[in-house]
DNA sequence: GAGCGCTTCCAAAGCGCTTTGGGTTCAGGG
DNA sequence: CCCTGAACCCAAAGCGCTTTGGAAGCGCTC
């Protein structure tokens, strides 16, 4: 059933339909509901080809699937995703996920000639992302999951990185914690970078300048890391007390480092993660149940798609920036360090 | 830069240019050459919405992506969409996901009707699967990753999960074992079954007919629940000497079931998982090193989309049916029993 | 009752591609 | 020298939708 029939079906004109259907002015209220009702009932749809040719607009959003990047390794990312996703699918968008090796231009260059994609959502921002230029170049509008530098404004979704590990550190410092070790995602993000930012604020707040030194390591979020990285720190001596981890798989890791070491988590080290609420590694399982900044990657995900789509239908970039906050959760991980 | 300025630039018909860059007969070799050049260097891309029109073809690929459903949960699809998008994009397809709570009935429909995709693929395939005959109805041509009972013939790609449960079963009989616990997947998904009965059929073989009874746990394949089921299991009486995982993810949770009970694993309980190779998680960096079936998830999603995408271009599809073999590898999480 | 502004609808012109159904040219056979 | 067929190329007709530029009808006012 396409729109030539369904009109005739109606007896009415393919433009009326079209313009009832569409939500556009010019069709009388009775008209349009018949209308509505009918595609309704014969199970209309417009064939999106067609719609994409006529509009120039392609009712999808893109985002480039790195197929041999550290962002694939990544649980986080797929979160992320699954939220781009569902908000997309609810707002009658598709998601064209377009795999590439390596450098992403050639996917965006394909996006923006065949008008693929309406706009686009870059993942993983570094500092100065060249991304963000050939975009900027290509005329697809995109918004950035994460920040980024650069002279002109852009869309994004952010966290407050810098706040959260501040306050996670502030919390290790208020209870007594004065060697505070940090376990980081790779410092070339700009996430990562935040957050270490926001730890040796706190440390250096505290008058703990030298705190920081040899403290911190980074790489990629995975339990292995998160076991070598703390058990690296844990072996320097004055051991750490406390130890902030980028998220819970490294924390996972971590958790293990300390019980191989013979230490137990809370008593003699306690650790934060950050969550982004991965629903297959559960911060509270833990044993004890890890103390965590907590953000939904999913949420962001969602967020992001929204943005998306306004940016899509006309909404000027500088209404589409947002830094959320991040919650603080104490729990059992967490505690005054033994006096020595 | 379209078709029409291309043809014009070149001064040939539209015609020529198309038939020359569809790689179609009826144009000389030296004119092709200098089509395919021209486009090349004024960087031409042919405008999606308007070639899916004219052909009713998508060059897409489609897959609907659950929401809120244990898929994506599940790292092990993400792993396995890596694949297919990889493949895809290699072969100029576009991979769209449609996120769907629920049913994905609704999200096939919309393939179907507005021409969105060319081929869908079908994942976590249950016994009696109501998306095949729903497929079928749509004429959308479609690829599963897995079997299931049908009387039809599909398409479809699946490794030996029977076959693979069964040898490592049978590993663990030969180093002497005779209690042998599954901790599997959701049961209703085809591969568990089959895992299952792998196992068990490997137990029978044995004269061992009753040591399944008990002996084995399912759900969702997360470290959460893999702990939960070795502890349950363990804790049985006598207790299980051996443990087959259908993931790592489950393997890991198992090994700090054993180690939480002051067991170790390859000494008092051997272990063995299922390796999807899920990059982030990887069976060798265990203490001791997991011994493992092996079959990576996102070549089956490279095969799988191989497959889709013929199956949109004409190959029959009888032809389009694989089971791949696994590797079972060897590593220091089994050992003989300890006598008692 | 002519003129005007509204509302409601429509015919038709594309959007950029593929593909049908011929043309035209040229070589070679009768 | 004409005819035939092969090789190459082209004009034009859609594919199904959106959107422009009116037209028709209607109730007013002047």
């Amino acid at each position: 059933m396409n729109l030539r029939e369904l009109s005739a079906h109606l007896g009415l004109s393919q433009t009326t339909v079209s313009r009832a259907l569409n939500g556009y002015g010019d069709v009388a209220p009775a008209t349009r509901r018949k209308v509505v009702e009918a595609a309704e009932r014969v199970g209309y749809r417009p064939n999106s080809g067609a719609r994409r040719l006529a509009t120039g607009r392609s009712q999808a959003l893109g985002i480039a699937f790195p197929v041999d990047r550290n962002l694939l390794l990544d649980p986080h990312f797929i979160e992320f995703i699954a939220g781009v996703a569902a908000h997309a699918g609810e707002q009658g968008y598709d998601l064209t996920v377009s795999p590439t090796t390596g450098t992403e231009g050639e996917v965006y260059r394909r996006f923006a000639r065949m008008r693929t994609a309406d706009a686009v959502i870059l993942s993983g921002p570094v500092l100065e992302d060249p991304r963000i230029a050939l975009l900027r170049g290509l005329q697809l509008p995109f918004v950035v999951h994460g920040r980024t530098q650069t002279p002109l404004p852009y869309a994004f979704v952010d966290i407050d990185n810098h706040g959260a590990f501040r306050q996670a550190c502030q919390l290790l410092l208020d209870l007594g914690h004065r060697r505070i070790g940090l376990i980081n995602g790779d410092e070339s993000q700009t996430f990562a970078r935040d957050r270490r930012a926001g730890w040796s604020s706190a440390l250096m707040a505290a008058g703990l300048v030298a705190a920081t030194d040899g403290l911190a390591r980074a790489g990629a979020m995975t339990e292995e890391n998160g076991y070598r990285f703390a058990r690296d720190l844990l072996e320097t001596s004055p051991r750490p007390t406390g130890l902030i981890c980028s998220s819970v798989l490294l924390a996972f890791g971590a958790y293990r480092a300390v019980r191989d070491l013979g230490l137990a988590v809370g008593r003699d080290v306690s650790v934060i993660g950050h969550d982004d609420e991965l629903p297959f590694l559960r911060p509270h399982t833990l044993d004890p149940p890890l103390t965590v900044t907590r953000s939904p990657i999913r949420k962001a995900g969602e967020r992001v798609a929204d943005f998306a789509i306004r940016l899509a239908t006309g909404t000027p970039i500088d209404r589409l920036a947002e830094i959320k906050p991040v919650d603080l959760v104490y729990r059992g991980s967490t505690a005054a360090p033994e006096v020595r």
